[in-house]
DNA sequence: GTAGAGAATTGGTCTAACCATTCGGGAGAC
DNA sequence: GTCTCCCGAATGGTTAGACCAATTCTCTAC
C-alpha cells in the first residue's frame, strides 16, 4: 500500500510543506549564502520561490524563529542575528516546567559547565578577556546596596568566564542554563544577605584565572556555585512558595 | 460585533497573536494542567478559545513544536512528547552552520559535559543504571565488523553514563551536543580503523564507574574524547572534504 | 542640503475553504 | 457472540486572497 507520491523532486527534495521551508533556509546556510546579519528573501517571494503559500512559509519561519535562527521586524523583514552564537532559553524553560527539574538539578548541570569552563579560560589565559570579567566584579563591589544591579554583574560576570574559555559552544550552553537560573533569581535577590561575601567570591575566580591557575579557578568556581544555590534556596524559602520554574521567554 | 477588544483578558495578558499561543501553553504547563503524554486541544477549539485564527494558533504551535515542547500529528492531535527530557539538536546545528563551529570546538564542549557526567555517575553509584551501560558496551565488542551499528551503541552507551549521572538536565545537554557529533560521524564510521580499541575504552569507562571511582571515571572518559577527536579528525581527512556541520533535523 | 510627507515594501493577521490522515464505531461476515 | 472491514467524523496540513501595521525609501518642498 505504500504507493510513493508525486516524483517530481526537486533539488530541494521531495519534502512538501512548512518542513520544506527549514530545510532550504538550513541549504541556504550551508551554502554561505546566508550568514549571520543578513536578511532573508521576503515571505512572498520565498512562496513564489518554493511553490508554497505564504502561510506555509510562515509556518516554517515562525519554527526558525523558535529556534532562535531567525527574527522577524514587521516592515523591515526576517533578519538572522548577528553577535555571538546564542541557544535561547526557551526549550529549556518548557523542559523544566514540564519535567519539574529542581534547583538543585540545574545548579549541579551549570556546575558543570561552569568549573569547566573556568578551568578553560584558566588553562587558556586570554589575556584580552581579562578586562571584561575584571570590570563586573567591580561592578558587583559598586553596587551591594542594589541587588538587581548586582544580579546584572553577576550574570555577565560568569558569561566574561564561559567566554574567556574560548569556546563559543560552551558559551552557548552556559548562557542557556544560567538564563534558567538568573530568571528565578530575579525574583528573590533582593532577599540576598551577604552580597559582600558573593562579590568577593567572584574575585577569587578571577584572581585564579588570571593566576592561570586552572586548579583553583575550578575550586572556587565549584564552590562559588554551591554556595549561590543554598543562598538561592534561603531566598525562596523567605519567599514562600514560588511558582515552579516559570516558562520565561527569553 | 465585539467593538472592544476582548476584555477576556485572562491571566494570559493582552498580548495577542502568535506569542500569546506559546503563553497560554506555558501557561496550562505551569499550572499542570499540560503533561507529557497529553493531547493539547483541536486547534479549532484553542482559535476560539483565544480569540484568533487558526493561522496564527497555527504559527504558535509549530515554533512549540521546533522547541521541542509539541510533537503534531495529522488527524491525531497535537501531543507533548512522553519520555525523557529532550532538547532537539535543530537550534545547535543551525547554530554550528552559521558560525562555523570547529570539530574540536565541539569535541571540546562534549568533553566538559560528559566527563563531568562521568564523575557524577561513579560518585552516586545508580546501581540499577550500570547495566544499561555494560549491554551497550557488550553491543560494541559484538558489532565490530558492522560500524553502523557499532556507533549506535557508542551513541547509547554515552547517553547511559549520562543518565548514570542522575541529572535530566545534564542528560538534555549531553544529548544536543552528542547529536552534532553523531550525525557528523554517521557518514565517515565506516573508514573507523581501531572499533576494538574504541570499545575497550569504554569498557574501562564503564569500569571506572562501576568501581565508583570518579576520578579514574573523568580521565578515561577525557582520554576517550580526546582520541575520539582525533580518530574522527583522521576519517574525515580520508573522506576529503565534507560539508560544513550539517544542519541536520533530529 | 535638509526635513517632512507620502508611497512602496514587508511582516502580521483574518476569513473561508479544501485536502490528507487518523481513529472509532457501526454494519456485516463468520 | 466475536471478529473484521469500511466509512465517516475529527483533526492537523495547506491554499487562496485580502487587509492591516510597521518600517523604509524616495521624492518633493523649503
Amino acid at each position: 500500500m505504500s504507493e510513493k507520491k508525486s516524483e517530481d523532486a526537486g533539488s530541494t527534495g521531495e519534502i512538501q510543506g512548512a518542513e520544506q521551508v527549514i530545510r532550504h533556509v538550513a541549504l541556504l546556510i550551508e551554502q554561505g549564502r546566508l550568514k549571520p546579519g543578513d536578511r532573508l528573501p521576503p515571505e512572498r517571494e520565498l512562496a513564489q520561490e518554493l511553490r508554497v503559500s505564504r502561510p506555509t512559509i510562515r509556518a516554517g519561519l515562525h519554527a526558525l524563529a523558535a529556534m532562535g535562527v531567525t527574527e522577524s521586524r514587521q516592515g523591515a523583514g526576517t533578519f538572522i542575528p548577528h553577535g555571538p552564537p546564542r541557544l535561547g532559553s526557551g526549550p529549556l524553560s518548557f523542559l523544566a516546567a514540564l519535567h519539574g527539574f529542581t534547583r538543585d538539578e540545574v545548579f549541579e548541570a551549570r556546575r558543570v559547565l561552569e568549573v569547566g569552563a573556568a578551568g578553560m579560560a584558566a588553562e587558556r589565559g586570554l589575556t584580552d578577556r581579562l578586562a571584561p570579567m575584571a570590570e563586573e566584579v567591580a561592578g558587583m563591589f559598586a553596587s551591594m546596596t542594589e541587588p538587581q544591579t548586582f544580579l546584572l554583574h553577576d550574570v555577565r560576570f560568569h558569561r566574561a568566564v564561559a567566554a574567556a574559555a574560548g569556546n563559543p559552544v560552551l558559551l552557548a550552553l552556559v548562557e542557556m542554563v544560567s538564563s534558567l537560573v538568573y530568571e528565578r533569581r530575579r525574583r528573590t535577590v533582593e532577599r540576598a544577605l551577604d552580597l559582600k561575601e558573593s562579590a568577593e567570591m567572584h574575585r577569587r575566580i578571577y584572581q585564579a584565572i588570571r593566576d592561570r591557575n586552572p586548579e583553583r579557578a575550578r575550586e572556587e568556581m565549584s564552590r562559588h556555585l554551591d554556595l549561590a544555590r543554598m543562598a538561592q534556596a534561603s531566598e525562596e524559602s523567605q519567599a514562600g512558595v514560588l511558582p515552579s520554574h516559570g516558562v520565561g521567554s527569553a
